[in-house]
DNA sequence: TCATGCCATGGAACCGGTTCCGAATTGGGA
DNA sequence: TCCCAATTCGGAACCGGTTCCATGGCATGA
């Protein structure tokens, strides 16, 4: 009958040294003789030892594993932050604890269990509001805590200024002539407080006063964040007769897709009767050649990741704040310039059954 | 100096107690008498006690974590997949360690890190391909493990058999009276294996020659999987002159609008120079009004994580398999029906700043 | 009244690492 | 040759739960 589990000690006892030179090894200690080093290295390798994570999770009172707390996971702009996070941490050899958050209920539900019970190390919260009373709590606990698209004073942010940014939208529509100029954004929600259309709503407003134009209340419309919301939302606006916006900022791509296409069931024409720009630069702006403001989504969340693992190891002293920069991309939508080729230089070649474009590095299978 | 963390001895004590009454109050033994239990419970309230993870795990043997190793994980639709896993893993209490593998290499370091370190309990992967020898070991370690998008006997895996689905997508192409029917498809990829792709290829060929139609490699076309690399292989095909496809394939809705994108540039009227069918149902096909074939791509993530959380109950017996349903979504890329009003209904309002459509139990901010 | 058995309970042993203290060995200097 | 310091190492104590066994109390039946 063999021993069921090998634990550090069946390593101990078969290169005949002690448990505690069987961890310092494991942990890269110095206090170790070349020759101890080698024989417990050979015992590990031959019985395919490994350290159980609990066991040390337990005795080095970490976890080794970051909580990361999303908002609606389905937003392709939310998704791309994630997969930064997700990448820096891996990389850190950390694990990555994904929550996803569709409520309030549920934001405290898993904010309570994942800071009491210590399952993470640290928390990322992507797109989201933390309640205060939760964040003296975690600030009281010492768990780092980084927050990724959302700003709070004295915490360790990367975010982005929503406000400039639709101030930087409103402005590149005004520069090309445009006066009557609509918004179309998000619902403002309580309950888990994704402020960025709000913020941009503020930009929006800020810019048409620095060009010294009223807002015009009936030009502004929210609803859910979805294209048929917008495209209801931009019918409206485009009943309003001769009064109608000509053109429209939307604060997202998503929205700014359903505008389009009710501008195009109202047989208006993209840009010349209605200019178009959105926000976030997602891939479907570009598929449709909508303008949009550029937000480095993916580097949010690998910024992001990357202050975690300082604040983990110790080498950050105070809070962190990065804000990201911003830039309009104009396209179509609104400059009406002809459609460009792809930018990618594919080659079409003969492949064994019809075309083939080969991937750079990519192994391929006939 | 009080004492630094509470632990459950501090519990026991205060509650006048040994530990392992307070262990049973926690794992709700029916062991304890009314009376403790409820002065146990006023205790660990007043101390607002929590059990440590790391030490239950280590004494239970187990982590109460699913790994879950994610294809690519920015395609959309491994994403919808992905969610569905979360969400019914954290309902039942289970960590989501989510894992990106973008290669065969990032895939064994995964796998490798996970299984020797038992960091959890069990193993979901989507649409990803795991080679022969790790899965023995898993098997070996009785570490249960799901497939998600994948089949392999005797393993227990949520499935859709994608060579149907190609056939169905064909069938419709054929149904409408088309004959030169192009495909345009994903690279196959032998690192990762997502075979998806080639599936629907050998479906579209069981189609063609059921219909008594020998295949014509020139109108099969593959690259990497974007809309850039579907649009310049469509401009490939369309430049065959009288040869062209009077209707395209495409394996997914991402290659789909390539297709679309440069038949527009080509001046060919969809659906009536071409029509198009795509495959997934994401969201931008139903925006471009583009026919498809309908993945249950959230439920196959429910059905996997449920089949998860069985399994580390120890309720399924033998290795349990589902195939999911498919069907065919006609849309205007295709049929050329007029397009219809948001499905949805939505009513606008009135809002304080601006129109407004209101979100169903939505809480909204004036 | 006493034997029997069940139920609630305390607490030691244990899970598998890490850490720290003391001991053993070695080397160098006096 | 002896002493001291540095280096290397063994192993007990510990992290904070869980589990199981032994014990004490109480009720039941003879």
């Amino acid at each position: 009958m063999r021993k069921r589990t090998i634990s550090i000690a069946t390593v101990a006892a078969e290169a005949g040294v002690g448990v505690g030179t069987v961890s310092r090894v494991l942990n890269g200690s110095d206090q170790v003789s070349e020759a101890t080093l080698k024989r417990v290295l050979g015992t590990i390798e031959r019985l395919d030892y490994r350290p159980l994570r609990s066991a040390s999770s337990l005795s080095k009172g970490r976890t080794d594993a970051v909580g990361i707390l999303v908002s609606v996971i389905t937003r392709p702009s939310v998704m791309a932050r994630l997969v930064g996070v997700i990448d820096v941490l891996s990389d850190a050899g950390l694990d990555a604890v994904v929550f996803n958050v569709e409520n309030r209920a549920q934001l405290e539900r898993h904010l309570s269990s994942i800071i009491d019970q210590r399952r993470v190390d640290g928390i990322i919260a992507i797109s989201l509001r933390i309640p205060k009373e939760r964040i003296t709590r975690i600030r009281k606990l010492a768990i780092p805590l980084v927050l990724v698209d959302n700003s709070l004073p004295n915490l360790p942010c990367v975010y982005i200024d929503d406000v400039a940014g639709g101030k930087m939208a409103t402005e590149h529509l005004l520069s090309l002539g445009h006066r009557r100029i609509g918004f179309i954004g998000d619902n403002a929600r309580s309950d888990l407080g994704m402020s960025a259309s709000e913020n941009r709503y503020a930009g929006y407003l800020m810019a048409l006063e620095a060009a010294g134009i009223g807002p015009d209340f009936d030009l502004v419309a929210r609803g859910p964040h979805s294209s048929e919301a917008a495209a209801v939302l931009a019918s409206a606006l485009f009943e309003l007769g001769k009064r109608r916006p000509t053109a429209i900022f939307a604060s997202s791509d998503t929205l700014a897709v359903g505008v389009i296409k009710e501008a195009q069931q109202h047989r208006l024409k993209i840009p010349d009767d209605l200019a178009v720009i959105g926000y976030d630069n997602l891939e479907v702006s570009s598929i449709l050649d909508i303008s949009t403001v550029n937000q480095p989504l993916l580097e949010s969340g690998t910024k992001g990741a990357s202050m975690m693992v300082s604040l983990l190891n110790g080498e950050i002293a105070k809070p962190h704040r990065e804000e990201l920069v911003l830039d309009v991309v104009p396209r179509g939508s609104s400059l009406g310039i002809q459609r460009n080729s792809p930018t990618k230089l594919y080659g079409v070649v003969e492949g064994p059954q019809g075309l083939q474009i080969l991937q750079g590095g990519e192994e391929l299978v006939s």
